[in-house]
DNA sequence: GTGAAAGCGCTAACAT
DNA sequence: ATGTTAGCGCTTTCAC
C-alpha cells in the first residue's frame, strides 16, 4: 500500500484528489511509492464514499448493428473525456433482457443511462429517473413524460427524399414503404405527402405507395414488378430504407430499366454501402454519431444541474445526393417545386457527395 | 432500508445470497420489505467485500466498425448469463487512448479483459494479467508470451479463396492485395500461394499480383485496368477484402466484362453487403461472433481455474460461395485440384448461400 | 435460524 | 501541512 511505503495515509488520498494541498516533497514521496507499489485506486471504494460510479449505462437493441455502434461512439466521444466508462448492453429487442440489464445497471449505480427502450411503457424509466439516474431516450419520443430524449425527424426525412425527386421534376413517384405500425415508416410517409402538398400537388395523384411486410432487400426486389405495372408510368421511386432501395435497384437492373436514366431512385438511412452501389445511391442520412454525442451531453447536463428541465433534441436528417437520382427530369417543372418550397423554411441541408 | 422494514440485518444479505439458509417466513418478510422499499443492492459494496466487480472490460479499435460490434455481441452472449456487464472502450487505434482506458478498467477492477491491442509491445498486458486480471487477446497473436488469444487463420483464408478458384478450373488468377506490412494481407497471400502449390502449380505462373496502397473501393476500381492488361488474360480475380472486390466489380462492369461469365471474382471478409451485390459476391467469412464468444469462454476459464494454462484458439475462416464465382470453368481441370487437395486435411468447411 | 461486529478501500471532516 | 477517525453498503465469521 502507498501508505506503508510513504508515511501518511489520508494524505495519500489528497495526493490523488487535491494535489495542491500537499507539500511538494511529501507529494513526490507518495507518488514514488505509488509508482513503486503499482498502486491503482479502487473505483468501487471511491464510489462507496463519493456516490459516483464514473460509469454510464447504454442499452440499445443490438450492438452488431452499425447504426447503434456509431451512436455509441458518439456518446463515448463526449463521455470518455469526463472520465466515464460505458457499460454497453444489447437488449436484443427483448423486454425481459432489457429489464435484466436495467436492474444490473442500477445495481452498478451508473451515473446515467442512455437507452433505446424496447418496452412500450416508459414508466419504469421515469421511475428510474426519479430515483436519481439521469436518463436520456435515444431515437424514441418521451411522449410528454419527464425524460430527456434525442430523436431524428423522420417526417422531415421523408419530405427531403420526396422533395428532392419533385425538385428534379418527377411527378409520378413510387414509394416502397414498410408497415405503418413502425413509427419510422409512418412518419416518412407523412413527410413524403407533405412534400407533395408543398409543391401544390395532390399526394393521391403523384405518390404511388407499395407496402411490403419487412424492410429487406428481397421485398424491395419483389416490389419492382408492381412498380413497373403502375399506369401512368413512374419516373422515380423512393424507399423507406436502403435495403429496400438496393432490392429495387437489383430488380430494375433485372428488368432492364436504367437508373437514373429510366427511373430515379432514392433510399433512406445512408448505410455504408449506399455510396458503393452502381450507381451510388442517393439517400437520407441520420446523424448517428451526433445522436449519441448529443444524448451524452444532455446526460451530463442533467447530472450536473440541480433542478433539471427535461429537454428533447430533434435532429434534422440530411439528404445525400448521389448518382441514382441523376439530374433534373424537366428543368421547368423542377424550378416550380423549388419556388413553392422557398421561404417556407430554412432550405434543405442537403449535402452532395461525389459520384 | 430492507433492514429497518424487516427486523434483521445480516440476515437480509443471506436472503439475497443464501436464501436456503433463511427460514421461510423470515425470508418472505424480507423480500416484501425489499419490494416495498425498492431496495437495489450496490455492486460496489459487494465488490469491496467479495472482490469481484461483475464487470468485464472490452477494448477494441472502433465500436462503429461492424466487425467489432459483432464480436462484442459474441462476448456479451456468453458473459451476460454469468451476470457480467461489459465495459466497452474504443481505443481509436491510439496507444494513448488505449492506456487511459486500461488504467480506468483496472481502477474499476474488471474481472477480465478482452482486447485488440494497438500497442505493439504486449508486456503491459502481460503484467496486467500477472496482477490477476484474466486477459484474452482478440485477433492478435500473443507471440509466445503468456496470454490467451483468439485469432482467425488468414493463411487458410487466402488458401480457401484461391483454392475455390482453382477448383473451378481457373489457372490465371489475379490477386488484388494491400501492402504486405499489414499482417492479414501477407498471410492471405501466403495462403493463396499455398493453394497453387497444393494444386501442383507454380504461383509465379498462375497468381498475378496487383498491390494497392489501401483496401478501398476506389483502389479496387483502379486496379481493373491493370488486371485487364495482363497477358495471358486472367479468368478470375481474388481480392484481399470485399471493398477492393466491390471496386473491381464496378470497374469490370464499366469495362463491359461480365461477372462471372468473363471473370470470376472472390472477396474477403463477407461484409454485410457482399450478398446484396449484383452478382452476389463470393467471399471468405470470418466468424466474428464466435471470435467474441470463444474469447469470453476462455476468459471465464482463466477466471475460474486456479493454475491456468494459457490457450490460443484459432478459427478457420469459411468460404461463402455465391454467384460471382459462377460454375466451373473446365470441369476436368477442376477435379484435378480437388484430388490434389483431398486427404491433405479435413476438407474445406465451405458454406453455400443462395444465389 | 438469527443478530452482532469487523472490515473491504476510500474520502471528508476534524484534530493536531 | 499532515495524521486520525468515522462511515459509505455490503458479506462473513462467530456467538447466541
Amino acid at each position: 500500500m502507498a501508505r506503508i511505503a510513504g508515511v501518511s495515509l489520508g494524505t495519500a488520498s489528497n495526493v490523488l484528489n487535491n494535489p495542491e494541498v500537499v507539500a511538494g516533497p511529501t507529494r513526490r514521496r507518495v507518488q514514488e511509492a505509488i509508482a513503486k507499489t503499482g498502486f491503482v485506486r479502487s473505483t468501487a471504494a471511491h464510489q462507496l464514499r463519493v456516490g459516483r460510479s464514473l460509469t454510464v449505462g447504454v442499452v440499445l437493441l443490438d450492438l452488431a448493428n452499425p447504426f447503434f455502434g456509431e451512436m455509441v461512439r458518439g456518446a463515448e466521444g463526449v463521455l470518455r473525456d469526463k472520465g466515464y466508462v460505458l457499460m454497453v448492453c444489447s437488449s436484443d429487442e427483448s423486454v425481459d433482457q432489457e429489464r435484466r440489464y436495467l436492474r444490473a445497471l442500477e445495481e452498478h449505480r451508473v451515473d446515467g443511462l442512455l437507452i433505446t427502450p424496447v418496452e412500450r411503457d416508459l414508466k419504469g424509466l421515469v421511475a428510474l429517473s426519479a430515483r436519481g439516474v439521469p436518463t436520456v431516450l435515444l431515437d424514441r419520443d418521451p411522449g410528454g413524460l419527464g425524460l430527456c430524449s434525442v430523436t431524428v425527424d423522420d417526417v422531415r426525412g421523408g419530405e427531403l427524399a420526396a422533395g428532392h425527386l419533385l425538385e428534379l421534376g418527377h411527378r409520378r413517384v413510387g414509394f416502397v414503404n414498410g408497415p405503418l405500425s413502425i413509427r419510422q415508416c409512418a412518419d416518412r410517409r407523412t413527410g413524403a405527402k407533405r412534400a407533395f402538398r408543398w409543391a401544390g400537388l395532390r399526394p393521391e395523384d403523384g405518390l404511388v405507395e407499395v407496402t411490403v411486410p419487412a424492410l429487406t432487400v428481397d421485398h424491395g426486389e419483389e416490389a419492382v414488378r408492381e412498380l413497373l405495372a403502375k399506369k401512368p408510368r413512374l419516373t422515380a421511386v423512393m424507399c423507406a430504407n436502403d435495403l429496400l432501395a438496393l432490392g429495387v435497384l437489383r430488380g430494375l437492373a433485372g428488368a432492364g430499366v436504367a437508373v437514373p436514366g429510366d427511373m430515379a431512385l432514392v433510399g433512406y438511412d445512408d448505410v455504408a454501402f449506399a455510396s458503393m452501389l452502381s450507381p451510388p445511391l442517393s439517400s437520407v442520412r441520420q446523424p448517428k454519431y451526433e445522436l449519441g454525442a448529443s444524448a451524452a451531453t444532455l446526460l451530463l447536463e442533467e447530472a450536473s444541474e440541480g433542478a433539471h428541465e427535461h429537454r428533447s433534441v430533434r435532429f434534422e436528417p440530411e439528404l445525400v445526393v448521389r448518382a441514382s437520382t441523376g439530374s433534373a427530369l424537366r428543368t421547368v417543372a423542377g424550378s416550380r417545386y423549388r419556388k413553392a418550397r422557398a421561404g417556407a423554411r430554412p432550405q434543405s441541408t442537403g449535402a452532395v457527395e461525389g459520384t
